[in-house]
DNA sequence: CGTTACCTGAAA
DNA sequence: TTTCAGGTAACG
C-alpha cells in the first residue's frame, strides 16, 4: 500500500526515534513466518541482538534500517504493512507480525493485516533489492532520465509508471495523480509521449510525490505513520478513488477503468485519448 | 503482455 | 455473499 511518500514519511519519523537504540530481542509472531522469507525468527534474533540502529534509508518503496555493525534491515511494507514505534508498556495491537525489542523496554513493531510485507537482514541494502529505476525526487531524475526509462515501450503509460524497474516508488495513487496533473491518458503507450508531454509528466511526477511527502502520505485504508497516525494526502487527490465525482478542473465525471490489472482513475475530458503521431521504433532491451 | 496468487478485512 | 484493496512475483 505505501508508496514513496508514505515510505519517506516513515523514514523521516523513524530515524530519530531509533538512532542509537540497541536491539535487545526480536521475534516473529505465529503464522507470520513468511515475513522473513525463509529465515527463522531465532536466527534473526541472534544476528540482531545487541546491535544498535544508526540511520534509516529509503530506496523506492524499500526502507533500510542501518545497524552500527554494518548490517541492514531491509523492510518492504507491501499493501498493509506499517512500522510503529511504541514506548514501554504500550498496549498490544491487532495484526502485529514481528516485534523488535529495544533498550528501555520500547518496541518497534511490524503490523501488517495481509502479511505481504517482508524483512531481510543483509550486509548491503542492494542485496535485498530487485532491479529498481531512478529515484524520482533525486537530482539525477531529469526529463532525459525519465524518458530513457520510458522510450520504446508500448505498454500503457500507467503500467509503465507502476513498473519499479522504470522509476522507483510510484504506486497506484501517485500514478493516477501524476497522469491527471500532466493531462495524459493512462492508456497512452509509454513510448509515444511527445517532448511537451514528457516535460509535463516529469514535472507532475515530482509535484505529486512531493505533495504526498508534504502531507505525510495518503491514508485511504491501512496506512499509518510510525505513531499510528494517518496522513493527509487523501484529502488532496484529484482523481484517485473519486469515481463518478466531478473533475475539479472541468466538471466532467471521473471514470474508473482497469489498466495493467490495476484500478485507474482519470478525467476523460482533461485526459483525452490522443491520436498517435509518432511510432515507437525501437524496443530497448532490458539487460 | 495480461492474469493469478499471496492474505485478510472492510465495504458494497 | 461478493468484490475490492497504496504491491510484487510468478505464471502462460
Amino acid at each position: 500500500m505505501p508508496e514513496l511518500p508514505e515510505v519517506e514519511t516513515v523514514r523521516r519519523q523513524l530515524q530519530p526515534l531509533i538512532a542509537g537504540r540497541r536491539v535487545t530481542g526480536f521475534n516473529v509472531l505465529p503464522g507470520a513466518e513468511r515475513l522473513l522469507r525463509g529465515r527463522s525468527s531465532s536466527e534473526l534474533d541472534s544476528l540482531l541482538r545487541c546491535s544498535r540502529f544508526t540511520t534509516v534509508e529509503r530506496r523506492g518503496k524499500y526502507l533500510g534500517l542501518n545497524l552500527e555493525d554494518g548490517q541492514v534491515l531491509v523492510v518492504h511494507l507491501r499493501m498493509t504493512g506499517s512500522l510503529r514505534f511504541r514506548p514501554r508498556g504500550y498496549e498490544d495491537e491487532s495484526f502485529t507480525r514481528a516485534v523488535f525489542n529495544l533498550d528501555h523496554g520500547d518496541q518497534l513493531r511490524f503490523v501488517d493485516v495481509r502479511k505481504f510485507g517482508t524483512i531481510d537482514l543483509v550486509d548491503r541494502m542492494e542485496e535485498a533489492l530487485p532491479e529498481l529505476g531512478p529515484e524520482p525526487l533525486s537530482d539525477d531524475f531529469t526529463i532525459e532520465a525519465m524518458w530513457h526509462a520510458l522510450r520504446g515501450r508500448q505498454q500503457p503509460i500507467k503500467a509503465a509508471l507502476l513498473d519499479q524497474r522504470n522509476i522507483a516508488g510510484i504506486g497506484n495513487i501517485y500514478a493516477d495523480e501524476a497522469l491527471f496533473l500532466s493531462r495524459l491518458n493512462p492508456e497512452a503507450p509509454a513510448g509515444s509521449l511527445r517532448p511537451a508531454e514528457r516535460r509535463a509528466l516529469h514535472a507532475a511526477i515530482r509535484q505529486t510525490l512531493q505533495d504526498g511527502v508534504s502531507h505525510g502520505g495518503a491514508s485511504f485504508r491501512d496506512y499509518t505513520d510510525v505513531d499510528g497516525a494517518e496522513g493527509e494526502q487523501q484529502y488532496f487527490v484529484r482523481v484517485f478513488r473519486r469515481t463518478d465525482e466531478p473533475c475539479d478542473d472541468c466538471e466532467a465525471t471521473i471514470r474508473r477503468i482497469v489498466v495493467g490489472g490495476r484500478a485507474t482513475h482519470f478525467c476523460p475530458k482533461c485526459q483525452p485519448v490522443r491520436q498517435r503521431t509518432r511510432k515507437v521504433t525501437s524496443n530497448r532491451p532490458r539487460r
